[in-house]
DNA sequence: TTAGTTAGTTGCAAAAAATAAATAAGTATC
DNA sequence: GATACTTATTTATTTTTTGCAACTAACTAA
């Protein structure tokens, strides 16, 4: 069957850290089409209920996964006849950043599911284009993050800049050298430090730092 | 009125140099909504004929300004229930390159004209959101050509250093230095001299260059 | 006290980028 | 034909950025 208009959908490629490592949210589809197999979270737009197809995607999120998220980064659109067995379809996909603590636990409606997996061997076939889609959104965080953009939204409102070093070490999947880290940061001045706030453990303490209040990432 | 289903373009910011400058080509819409105004040259998504998003934005050109492209860059989607008087809609903007010598002289059908501008001061209303549009593909493109890309779809199949450098400078919008730019052409390795083939003048004749046969900007 | 651990800084060499200068190869003019 | 002029192309020099290693700091644990 052929649909007059084409279907159209926000996917999301949630990221976290867990245990040191980025990670990405994947459902089991729990309708046809391919139900039962893994796929990102998606929704299909709601003119009536969405203002943009930001809020289509978050609220796919909080459907089907109960996790809110604030910042989406657009990484592009999907388009073509074949892609979904539906028919003509469009998939816009974002991702968004989440801290660990705040990984969910159960399964929204209508979704089996859901599963945090290592996204470049993730092990599981995805459907649709699903694969692609993720590759795009990973490379667009990378990219990202290489050029100095500081993910901050992977972690609490507080953190040490080892945290940080360490969230930008687990996104570009290399180690990084501590002095120019440090340096590319104070250049940056995205940070301040918290004062008279510190992480103990069994060495010299580490100073807190937060955000500024109008960083953007 | 508000459409069950949302509207969905594809809109082309599709650039030429002309006099060593930067120019965008705009299209006074001869339809409405919003007829009369000065707008990026957009077209519906037909699903029967389009096989995928970058088909309409191509048919689109065709249609409203006689211009065939091959390479399109995406740049992002644009969606939203004010931005288009008609209703919910879906937009997804894409820049083309196209050399001076190939610069269309002639309307295609339902537009009243076409003109090349200054894509940074356009001297026009635009219709829509397609300012917001148009300064979103010229920073890509920026972007794109400050991280190394070469904007050889601007030029000729011939063309020597100083012309690409020229090209560079006119999207980036400050000079270069010479040196600098011949070191990064090396690197890249995405250009061969034509053996023997120099363009003269009242100097020092200059070597001729084409691209790699599997060049991609 | 001492060993161990991570935090944070400093110094330096290598690499890269920006700047300047020199050389090359032609045309136009006297 | 010699000289001036113009742009192409390369070479040299300086400055900035980066990568690496070592060093000091400040704590805990034994």
């Amino acid at each position: 069957m052929q649909l007059l208009f084409p279907l159209v959908t926000a996917d999301i490629a949630l990221f976290t850290l867990i245990h040191q490592r980025l990670q990405v949210l994947l459902v089991q589809r729990a309708e046809s089409p391919s139900s039962g197999e893994w796929a990102l979270p998606s929704g299909i737009l709601k003119p009536e209920e969405d203002d943009r197809l930001e809020d289509t995607a978050k609220r796919a999120l909080r459907t089907k996964t109960n996790v809110d998220v604030r910042q989406l980064d657009q990484v592009a659109t999907f388009s073509g006849a074949t892609r979904d067995p539906r028919g003509w379809s469009i998939s816009t996909v974002f991702f968004a950043l989440l801290p660990s603590d705040q990984v969910p636990a159960v399964a929204g409606i209508r979704t089996e599911a859901i599963q945090w997996c290592d996204p470049e061997h993730h092990g599981h076939v995805l459907a649709f284009d699903h694969a692609q889609l993720l590759d795009q959104a990973l490379r667009q965080l990378r990219d990202k993050v290489g050029r100095g953009a500081l993910p901050l939204h992977l972690l609490s409102t507080h953190f040490t800049l080892t945290d940080l070093q360490r969230a930008c070490e687990a996104i570009s999947g290399r180690t990084l050298d501590k002095a120019a880290f440090r340096r590319q940061i104070k250049d940056s001045s995205a940070l301040v430090a918290v004062e008279g706030e510190f992480v103990r453990g069994a060495q010299r303490p580490a100073q807190v730092y937060q955000a500024i209040t109008d960083f953007v990432f």
